[in-house]
DNA sequence: GCTTATGGTTCATTATTTGAACCGCAGCTT
DNA sequence: AAGCTGCGGTTCAAATAATGAACCATAAGC
């Protein structure tokens, strides 16, 4: 792996922990040397994209990333977008409404909505949704290109419930019914108790980004109403696509017919 | 420079373009070559830093950096906890206040509250704050290690203005009177007829973090006005930096003394 | 005062980065 | 249609930068 890939990783371990951390730490969870992680982590620091406490000396993501995403967003406002059409979707169905976006390989939570009830799911934003478990990630891999598929089938699958599906074949099968239907089911498939349902939000050229997801207790779930909770994903879903890609990429002749080549 | 530190470059360069890049442009922007640049941005895009547009091949900022920037603010809400403060300070001044932070060696705007006025002074958010010729850049400067400063008076000082002031001598006087007084004044440093006055916020170490700035036309400022100005900024900030370290930093033996050593 | 952590540094070895030249393609000119 | 030009993208020997075992200094624990 390339330098830049491995420093790039390291910010994003450095992320995905809850708490500053020292470098002997941060090299062991990134299998580098102390050398090698802490000439990355001056390097990065010097950009803003770490710094290191000046007390405990210990780590943490810096503030150049908050400017890049200020520019990305103000150009490609894509959470100012969704947002109203996931609050709307978490007021008309009563549950939990997330969305999630594609990036580095993996679909992230980058919005939660909840409702005004007790008893609801819980979705953390910053997240991670496994392809093959969670209704997002079935969702968005129905409507890639076959080869990302069997891309993402190719590595082991977790089994994170009594319910995940695991067999590749069965994954598949799941995909080829989500494709038909337009939206995802996930039953139980990452937590027990769980039931969700997820529509891809697309751009101009059919390529998913992310996902619109309603997330309910089992307990209290119909079909019918997991099946209107679907539908509802796939109006957020495409409502969003519309407003972000908007007018300015219209204008190009991307076909919209793409589905699984 | 190491790799990590091109790559990043590369990715800063690319997100001060006001619009998608080709390949060609962004290793000439860079200095660098083709394929070199051709590399990082495949390296960057894996994990989401860069993205090509799939019809023009082009190339942009991702969505990565959103992601990480949720996370730095979920844990170190800056703004979250600063824009009160600059709004406040905006209506109180009926003048524009702007917030700097500190990242990447540079000064650069986080956010701009404008009053409600036909004749107010813009700042754009996202652009940079040189050292020597902006009332942020000084309040700044004035508060940090003289190490840092004689690092930044080394490098060649831009004439932005008739008024901007690029004797390193002469700015040495400026931060001498900014930390005396507390607050910074720029007289048309960075643009004609604008006049700015800034103080920094700071971590509990004392080291500058960001700056808070009021800036006015000339034509209508007194001097009066301006101290006053500065004043509130200094209160302004001070207030951020209390509610931004609150409770958790204070329990450090810190010193609240540094202010040049 | 010894042991064992930590963060940080060094420098010979090693693997990666580099870039001139290349390809294929699309749009433009003649 | 032939030829030109600029684009994104690729190749591989040469040049350069990354690497990591061993090291130091310091602090905490026993």
């Amino acid at each position: 792996m390339s330098t830049i890939g491995k420093a790039l990783s390291l910010l994003d371990t450095l992320s995905r922990l809850g708490k500053d951390v020292g470098l002997t730490d941060i090299a062991r969870l990134c299998s580098l040397d102390k050398a090698t992680a802490r000439r990355f982590l001056v390097e990065l620091e010097k950009h803003g994209f770490v710094e290191q406490d000046p007390d405990s000396r210990r780590y943490r993501i810096g503030s150049a990333p908050v400017r890049l995403a200020r520019i990305r967003e103000a150009r490609y406002p894509f959470l100012r977008v969704a947002v109203p059409f996931i609050r709307t979707l978490a007021e008309s169905s009563a549950e939990t409404v997330h969305l999630s976006e594609f990036s580095g390989g993996r679909l992230s939570t980058i919005h939660v909505e909840d409702p005004q009830r007790a008893h609801r799911i819980i979705v953390d934003v910053g997240s991670i949704l496994p392809f093959h478990a969670t209704a997002s990630g079935l969702a968005f891999l129905a409507f890639c290109p076959s080869t990302e598929i069997d891309a993402a089938l190719r590595k082991p699958l977790e089994k994170f419930t009594d319910h995940t599906v695991v067999d590749p074949q069965l994954v598949r099968g799941l995909l080829d019914e989500t494709a038909a239907r337009g939206f995802s089911i996930s039953h139980q498939g990452l937590e027990a108790g769980v039931i969700s349902a997820a529509a891809p939000v697309r751009a101009p050229d059919g390529r998913p980004i992310g996902c619109v997801a309603v997330a309910a207790p089992l307990s209290r779930t119909t079909k019918t109403a997991i099946y209107e909770f679907g539908a509802q994903a796939i109006a957020a879903a495409d409502g969003i696509s519309e407003k972000y890609y908007g007018s300015e990429r219209l204008t190009g002749t991307s076909p919209k017919t793409r589905r699984r080549d």
